[in-house]
DNA sequence: ACGCTGACTATTA
DNA sequence: CTAATAGCCAGCG
């Protein structure tokens, strides 16, 4: 089952649970998965812990992928380097992704977040030392 | 096969 | 400070 490259469309469909070496986006998710409650990342460091040549435009793709996700996928955790909720707008609501992380104790104000460098996670930086 | 688009980022004016 | 441009890679018409 070597289906290497495996589109949009079919990932909708397929998200398997057993597969390994997986695709860009399931390494994204993955990696989404990890960041703590009341935590937030952004599309660059993801990128760049995976290897900033996918870009972090790939990251966000795989966010759209992702609610197909499983287990769900955090995306709400996920913001612009400026810690603008830029991918709200892709949510079911336009708030929900300012409410989830509201719920999880982060601060937003104008679709921004507050103390956005101390609530920042890095995942090259947490999972360097590991 | 070619070109456009996109939940980004960095640089330059 | 904001605006515009380039680089980036993969999916879709």
């Amino acid at each position: 089952m070597a289906s290497p490259k495996r589109t949009t469309t079919q990932l909708r469909s397929v998200l398997p649970s057993g597969n390994r070496e997986q695709d860009f986006f399931q390494q994204v998710w993955e990696l989404v998965r990890l960041v703590p409650r009341g935590r937030v990342t952004t599309y660059g460091a993801i990128a760049a812990c995976l290897g900033a040549r996918s870009g972090a435009r790939m990251v966000g793709w795989a966010m759209n992928s992702s609610h197909g996700a499983h287990p769900k996928v955090p995306a709400h955790r996920v913001v612009n380097r400026l810690g603008l909720l830029s991918g709200k707008n892709h949510f079911p609501s336009p708030t929900a992704m300012q409410e989830a992380l509201e719920k999880e104790g982060v601060t937003i104000q104008d679709d921004q977040v507050m103390d956005f460098e101390k609530l920042f996670w890095d995942p090259a930086k947490e999972l360097d030392g590991n």
